[in-house]
RNA sequence: GCCCCCAUCGUCUAGUGGUCUAGGACGCCGCCCUUUCAAGGCGGUAACACGGGUUCGAACCCCGUUGGGGGUACCA
């Protein structure tokens, strides 16, 4: 019995985009590797030359990196037991596979499935049973008959006569009936290996110690089991068997699942969407797991500290995205000032707003704007619209439609002037001047209330009604702007 | 068809036989605050799928029903 520490594995395969229940699975391996101060091996599936991409193995690296989920051994960190992705170990591959045929485990099989469901048929049996394990009694000539043909068979496992359990981390005993599952192909004809066999190969050399893995792959376990003990057969590990875990669903609206061509599926969308890592995180741990009975905003530090495999959900989780935001927005408002205001500058110049080396007067204004809207903005991408209007110039300058047709025409004439009279007559352009003479003019001399005066205002230097504070803005924007824009404003519709 | 999984507020969940007339969060609704249709504060709405057991006692244990999901690939 192998006493070692925790060995966890991520395995996807590089197909598509990655996908927010990918990134749970990733999630809930690093912290119970780390909780148990275990390894992390991150290793990349990509048997399936027709679907796998470059770009996909790419992108599955970035999303990790960016969550600041590393990994102990895997692509471009390395390990004891490199390589990790498995296109390059096909030699062990197609080795194990040949010792499987040379024992007796697996044999080759030539039928097509649409022979398979011919049989069935005739037998008068649903064609959805499967592979009927015809081939396992062919003789050498039947074999011989077939390769003159020039068919290549593939090759399949046979399945044990006996019942298979699990003892599943999160769902406890699972029975397999035998006879229920029948035996499946582990080789391709042209002699690629399947995730029937690379995948649990892999988990024994790699003496990885419990697979936690998504609840799409439960049913497969009774295969992987099977494996395992073909593979333990002809000699290949010390015997111990991984410890399976299998994650609940993460689905969609409604009640279907996140699928991989959703856009609110794929990661990449809450990245753009201005989500940041700790937010993100924080959410996709509550899909299936808790910390407390009542605290939903932690630190990925905390979540390792209590991550108890056993206390993780069997059901199904929704992704309900309101609640991502408001999460991440609490996260946003916990960063410390300095960092917000380096990713607000980020996330403009990654938004184009600012240049990518911006000049020190642009980038002392974003960090100064920063400190105003930490606390109004869910995600980073609302940075954008909230501070836009100071970098631009005044001719660029527009009123956003809807804003400008509530607050400004005709009955906002009297504040534009009035406000415009006052800033001018200012010694001195701060926000506590602004607002002294803004409010002794328009709420107490014209006694207007608070918002008939200063949406007008707000609008016109802003652009828009929802905005940092006004007077704030207003000083940060400078007075000449200022004044030209209230200017502008006083004439619309007509600029 | 067969096999497997799942079942507490709209959603994510707490709850592992009595402290549950079921707790928290998001959402939603209302009020307050206010320079903003933002943020913040306060309050409210709302759930143990159903039926049988077991037990002095069941959201919690067992069985069944219903409902949902997955598998039944030369995808992973």
């Amino acid at each position: 019995m192998r006493t070692s520490a925790v060995r966890v594995r991520f395995c996807p395969s590089p197909t598509g985009n990655p996908h927010v229940g990918l990134v749970r699975t990733a999630l809930f391996n690093w912290a119970f590797a780390r909780h148990h101060g275990g390894t992390f091996v991150f290793r990349i599936e990509d048997t399936d030359s027709a679907r796998d991409s470059q770009d996909s193995y790419e992108a599955l690296l970035d999303t990790l990196r960016w969550l600041g989920l590393n990994w102990d051994e895997g692509p471009e960190v390395g390990g004891p037991h490199e390589p990790y992705r498995q296109s390059q170990r096909l030699e062990i591959y197609h080795d194990v596979a040949q010792r499987l045929l040379a024992a007796g485990l697996a044999y080759e099989s030539f039928s097509t499935p649409e022979e398979v469901e011919e049989r069935r048929k005739a037998n008068g049996q649903d064609p959805k049973l499967g592979y009927d394990n015809f081939d396992r009694t062919l003789t050498n000539e039947d074999k011989e008959q077939f390769r003159s043909q020039g068919r290549n068979p593939v090759l399949r496992l046979m399945m044990p006569t006996e019942d298979i359990t699990v003892d599943d981390l999160v769902r406890g005993e699972i029975r397999f009936p035998h006879g229920s599952i029948p035996d499946f192909v582990i080789v391709r004809g042209n002699g690629e290996p399947l995730y029937t066999l690379v995948n649990p190969v892999d988990d024994i050399l790699m003496q990885i110690t419990h697979v936690l893995r998504g609840e799409d792959l439960l049913s497969s376990t009774p295969r992987q089991v099977a494996m395992y003990k073909a593979l333990e057969a002809i000699g290949i590990g010390d015997g111990v068997q991984p410890t399976f875990g299998h994650l609940p669903y993460v689905m969609g609206q409604g009640n279907k699942k996140l699928s991989k061509r959703d856009p609110e599926s794929s990661i990449g969308f809450y990245r753009e969407q201005g989500f940041i890592p700790e937010g993100l995180l924080n959410y996709l741990s509550l899909l299936g797991w808790s910390l407390s009975e009542d605290e939903d905003i932690f630190s990925l530090d905390e979540m390792v500290k209590a991550f108890e495999i056993s206390r993780v959900n069997a059901n199904p989780a929704r992704f309900d995205l309101k609640k991502a935001e408001a999460i991440n927005s609490t996260h946003i408002r916990q960063l410390a000032p300095a960092d917000f205001q380096q990713r607000t500058v980020d996330r403009l110049i990654h938004d184009g707003i600012l240049p990518a080396s911006p000049s020190r007067e642009q980038d002392e204004c974003a960090r100064s704007a920063a400190l105003l809207i930490q606390e109004r903005i869910g995600l980073l991408s609302e940075v954008g619209s909230m501070v836009g209007f100071l970098f631009v110039s005044d001719a660029e300058f527009d009123f956003d439609a809807g804003s400008a047709k509530k607050a400004l025409g005709e009955p906002s004439h009297a504040v534009l002037d009035a406000a415009m009279q006052a800033i001018e007559a200012l010694p001195d352009f701060t926000t506590a001047s602004i607002e002294d003479a803004l409010r002794s003019v328009l709420l107490e001399k014209m006694e207007l209330k608070p918002k008939t005066a200063f949406a007008p205002l707000r609008v016109a230097v802003t652009g828009q009604l929802v905005s940092p504070p006004l007077f704030e803005s207003m000083e940060l924007l400078g007075r000449s702007s200022v004044l030209h824009r209230i200017s502008r404003a006083r004439n619309f519709p007509d600029q």
